[in-house]
DNA sequence: TTGTAGGCGTTATCAT
DNA sequence: ATGATAACGCCTACAA
């Protein structure tokens, strides 16, 4: 393996010369870099990230937070492009990447993890599908040992960002074309989990639009569960108008159950997964970007890690009305 | 961060010491493991898998490729379990993990990709749903400079473990079970990817079928598309008893395409994934179960990196009926 | 059985 | 502007 002193050897330069031409550092003679990068081609040297890692510890080292929901392999669809869009992103970024789930942590403690992470040299986080609940890695956060993006939640401090879409607005918009397609007044809204924070958004999108259009609406938890979703379609679908639901999977559970109860109701779902495309029926729903939001929250912890604060990101989402042949291929 | 100086200091005893304590080196007497052992609860203390890559090339960090199927999300389920799967063994065998996609490395040389991975102190690597034209693994994997395991292609050599199902029986079992529950004598065999290893398997499993019960059997190659499975079936579902398919996602084109044409004939997939239940009818498929190998794959890794030989392992499969009300949740 | 010391490939702090 | 040199945390001959 080529390393550093043999470009060093071959470029007649100094390794300490060499590691700061590699870096950017200023006060490098043009000449000499010239000289350096030179040998770097001829050699093929490619810096080792591991060696970097120890010896500074700026060198990025992240590791991914995903909340895999091992009973509804349906939705694998959505970790699957947050964990593509920050690997690619994070690739191009020089960044090196470590996968981690939830549920590798059920039972340990925040100062366990912290040091899980340490010993891993890990300086950033990016953490998908928070809720209330996951009280370690909300410990994790508050410490600020770690540069954190958190992605659908809103939490915001000195080391940590937030990035999703306008979840308060898309559930209107998304809600608000189904209604007006339909002329519908009384609405069934399935929610997600209790302790969501996309969850609570979604509802104030909702109420909005009950109290603009002076529409009734009655409002059930579904803790984005499909089988719950049909349960409560069941109970109460019959005297709506539409049944507007929190999450696609949500959106089919309604769905069927309405096919079951041989009755027709406009329903409309969240996130725009591939699957809604099979379930026969068309539904507007809320197209989200998971691979994008993914990538810009790789971009985002860039940020963080090279000193800036933590903010607020917010990105766009579109409607779609899904269908068969549009996600076949 | 509590370092193995630390520990040494705390406990009285050599940084190496700790070091072979650590590592089950023998000879280190009892009383010194104690004392070690106590000093490692005492600080909390987890080594810093980092320093330990750079110092010892047998410390294991492994990568994952994993073959996306970036047009197909539908079947993102079995790329999550695999990456799920083999993640958490690794977490128990304490081996460090990154994903990597085939994608990230399209127009690289196998020499870039070798650099790149000896740059992040990588000596094993788990390769899914490798293909023959995939010219850059293969020759990774024939240089040997790494230890590998392949998922679901038959290759094997001194470094190179294999593993998957026994695609030929399983084909022919489910292909059998349908066949004879519908009385079938005209079959359409819709294979997989031209080049695809699997594929040849699966179809001399057909071929077993057709044999033994003297049948007919009509092959066309679906290239494991939907659409493509949708338009075979079309052309030439009409005048055959039934549709058997080398993957799910080709089964659902297939029966969607049935049912556009209204009329009925029994399709039959392969792998289990849960958008099976999804399509309204019930269809027969061989399920695999993907975690399963590919933890089983991690510990195979593991092995090899300990210094056994590469070999061919062998995973079970089952027969199942996906309907609605079993895979939902 | 235990400890010493050199090395893994970088980065970063000093002199020069 | 450049070059020694000491970390970074751990592993591993080799010596004791």
């Amino acid at each position: 393996m080529v390393s550093i002193k043999d470009v060093a050897r071959h470029a007649g330069v100094a390794i300490s010369t060499v590691s700061k031409v590699l870096n950017n550092y200023p006060n490098v003679s043009e000449e000499t870099k010239i000289k350096v990068n030179k040998a770097v081609d001829e050699l093929n040297f490619v810096p080792n990230s591991v060696a970097a890692a120890l010896s500074s510890k700026k060198a990025g080292r992240v590791a991914l937070f995903v909340n895999l929901n091992v009973q509804t392999q349906a939705i694998d669809e959505i970790d699957m492009q947050y964990i593509q869009g920050a690997i690619t992103k994070a690739m191009e970024l020089n960044l090196d990447v470590i996968t981690l789930f939830f549920s590798m942590f059920k039972d340990r403690t925040s100062e366990e993890l912290t040091r899980y992470l340490q010993s891993q040299s890990i300086t950033g986080i990016i953490i998908y599908g928070l809720s209330k609940e996951d009280k370690i890695l909300h410990k994790l956060i508050d410490e600020q040992k770690f540069k954190c993006v958190v992605v659908d939640a809103p939490i915001v401090n000195e080391n940590t960002s937030s990035i999703w879409i306008d979840n308060r607005k898309a559930q209107y918009d998304v809600a608000k074309k189904t209604v007006e397609e339909n002329n519908c007044r009384r609405i069934l809204y399935i929610q997600g989990k209790k302790n969501g924070y996309v969850t609570e958004e979604r509802l104030q999108g909702m109420e909005d639009l009950v109290k603009e259009m002076g529409l009734t609406m009655l409002v059930r938890k579904g803790e984005f569960s499909e089988l719950q979703a049909r349960n409560i379609t069941m109970r109460y679908g019959k005297n709506k108008d539409v049944v507007i639901c929190a999450s696609d999977l949500m959106a089919i559970g309604a769905m069927k159950a309405l096919t079951e109860m041989d009755i027709f109701r406009p329903v409309c779902g969240f996130d725009g997964i591939v699957l809604m495309g099979y379930v026969g029926k068309q539904m507007n729903t809320v197209r989200q970007d998971f691979a994008g939001i993914s990538a810009k929250a790789m971009e985002e912890l860039h940020y963080l890690m090279d000193g800036a604060p933590g903010r607020n990101v917010t990105m766009p989402y579109t409607l779609v009305r899904m269908k068969y042949m549009d996600i076949i291929c």
